[in-house]
Order: C-alpha cells, then structure tokens, then sequence
DNA sequence: CGAAAATTTGACATGACTCAACTGGAGTGG
DNA sequence: CCACTCCAGTTGAGTCATGTCAAATTTTCG
C-alpha cells in the first residue's frame, strides 16, 4: 500500500527504514465515497493527503455562485490547501471526491509530530510545496499569457487522461471560461483539421 | 543592518544569538544600481533574497515580446525565482531592480550549507514559499474571478504605496491588462466619484 | 530646452459571456 | 420496451469588456 507512497517521498529524501515506518504510521489510510466534500469554506483544512487512486477537485465559488476549479488530483498527487493547512487558517475552498477515492492522509499536529521526530521531512514538504508552487506559476502564466484554446490545447497535452475521467463543464471551469466557450472551441479545433 | 531582516526571521521561528549570527555570516549585503538585470531567462537562479530598500520587479516576456510583471517587491520583501533557485533549473524570468536597491542574498550551495548548520531554517524556508504560494493562488483567483476593474481597485487597496513608486503601465502589465485600458479604467472610476 | 517615454483618447475589432433554445444520451418507472 | 425526465453538450444571437492600432498630449529627465 505504501509502495508509490514511499517512491514518491524518495523522489525528494532518502529516508531509514525506521524513519520510513515512522512515517507510515502517522499516515492515515482512509478511503472516500464519490461526491465527499473533504473541505468547506470556513473549515480550517486539517489534512495533507496523497492518493493512492481515484479523483478529487479542488474549486471555488464566488459571490456569483461561478464554480472555478484550481486542481484536479489523481493518483500519486497531493492534495490539501496548503494556506489554510500551515496557517490554520478557515479555507475558502472545496474539496471533494469525483470517484471513490483512497489516500493517505496526516492532520497538522501530528505532522507536527512526525516533523519533531523525523525534521529532515521538513525538507520533503518545503519541497512538495515549492513544486505545488512552481505548478501554479505556470497555471499563472497561462491565463495572463494564453488565449482560451491555446489554454486548453495545453492541458489535454498536460494531462491525456482528465478529459476522459471529468465532465467537460469541470474542465471549462479549470481553465476559467465557459460550457459554451469550451464547446465552440472545441467544434473550432475540428474544424481547422 | 540585520534589524528588519531577523524581525522578519523571528516571524516564523526563534533564533539563538548563535544562529542568528550564522545566518548573517551566510547573507551577503549588496547594493545595485537602477535598472540590474539580477537574473536572466536561461541563467539557473543563485540568489535568494531580503530586500532592505529599494524596488524590482520579477517579469517574463512571451512569444509576442508582452512583458508580464509577476511580482513586484519592495522593502522587507523576499525575492528569487522560487522554481529555478529550489530545483537549479534554467529560469523563464527576469528580475531586475527599478531603484537603486540594497538586499541580503544567499545562494544555493551557502544555503544549503546553512541548513546543515541550522536544520530549523528548513522549517523558515519552508513557511516562506508557502507564503509565497498564498500570495500567488491569491493572485490567480482574482485573475479567473474578477473583472479588470476589481483587480485594479483590489491592487491599490493591497498596496498603497506602489502606484506613487512604480510606471502605470506595469501596474497594467502586473494587472494583466494593456495600459490603454488601465488608463481607461482610472478615467471611468474618476466619473463614478 | 528638447528628446524620449508615459499616458490619454479615439475608432474599430474581437474573444468570451449571457441567455435561450435545441440535441442527444443515460437512467427510471410504468 | 417505450415514454419521460434530467443533464451535459451544442448552437445561435446579441452584448460587452478588453485588445489593437494610431494619434495627440503630458511628463520625465539628460
């Protein structure tokens, strides 16, 4: 069950195997139906979490009720949000579950915990959180820089497999557009073929 | 010299007088002219740093040479491409100074050597990027979620004192918009008044 | 003072949004 | 097995915010 875990930890940190069992044992195996809100605005978000397999989406809703997806996740990504987590601090978004989704998950004390006992992991989770944020640079630049279509070209390159495993709104509201703009560039792309 | 940088330090984390004179032995004090190119595209950013006054600007130039200003930083601000510095890969960015500006960098091989030394600054590392990370998703939403207008108010609420230091057309170019409209949106909010 | 840079203004083009109607497939129940 | 509903996706018409290009004006600074 820790296999791709442990791979992807040592992607970052060599660890023992004493620090390894450590580590599992502070993370929690949990497994959630479809349509699980893990998160709420105005909860403190009290969990990092890494799936073994499954889906999530992390999103927004405005004053307008717009939905805005920042991240999808799936198997071997992480999911938390990481503001309200390391400030414990109320969210001001969803997370939840598009399939069944298994993972492992640490809340913030014992993440403490496990740091005291283990602080070469603070390493592995400055790290993890510098590529989350490398990620969302680039989500950055895209919407500044990117038309719609060139934004969307870019994610089915990025990511193959979403458009099979999510509904097309989601992604529409993953690259920040509309239903209707995601299905006229589409039927425009198929044109120009 | 050291003042406003170990308060902005002791933020996250205690230091021992020990340590904290560690810390400074590491950061080297520069001062650079108006207008220093302090990294370029290509070029593996090697500096992390605190900037004690002065201003730069963190921008990338795409395809159709549209220079887009990601971060602006003035006193008591931190500054480095986060990506390129943490996993020593070739920048997309330019930082450059748009005053003379005075700071305190380290580089990777120091700041690694640093850590050693002091293991918890991994944790102040750590806290930093994921304030960083803050400020950039807090960004992104409103690049999705509000009109150019709003992120313009939004913009000089946040940060008062930019407007007086920094060309409007940066301001448009940090905004995301062309300065034509920015010009048009103050004009527009000066009729409302 | 004069040149270069920044800002404003005008005219026009366009990409994306809104709202509404329509299509098609998936499930449900009689 | 068909009729019904529901929801995602598509298509059309009109609107609006912002972009582009060009020119005029103002500001900055050597």
């Amino acid at each position: 069950m820790f296999q791709a875990f442990d791979k992807n930890i040592t992607t970052y940190l060599e660890l023992s195997l004493q620090e390894s069992e450590l580590v599992h044992h502070y993370f929690q195996h949990k497994t959630y139906p479809k349509k699980t809100l893990l998160l709420k605005p105005g909860q403190v978000c009290n969990f990092e979490a890494y799936l073994l397999n499954g889906c999530v989406k992390k999103y927004y809703i405005d004053q307008d009720a717009n939905e805005t997806i920042l991240q999808f996740a799936v198997e071997d990504w992480w999911v938390s949000d990481i503001a309200s987590f390391c400030q414990q601090i109320p969210s001001r978004l969803y997370i939840e579950t598009m399939e069944e989704t298994e993972l492992l998950q640490i809340n913030y004390q014992e993440k403490e915990l496990l740091f005291k006992q283990v602080p070469k992991l603070e390493r592995v989770f400055r790290l993890l959180v510098q590529r989350s944020y490398s990620v969302l640079e680039d989500r950055f630049f895209t919407v500044i820089t990117d038309s719609a279509e060139a934004r969307y070209l870019n994610f089915v390159k990025k990511y193959p497999m979403l458009p099979q495993r999510v509904p097309q709104y989601q992604i529409a509201s993953y690259l920040g557009i509309t239903p209707e703009a995601l299905s006229r560039i589409k039927a425009s792309l198929s044109h120009k073929k």
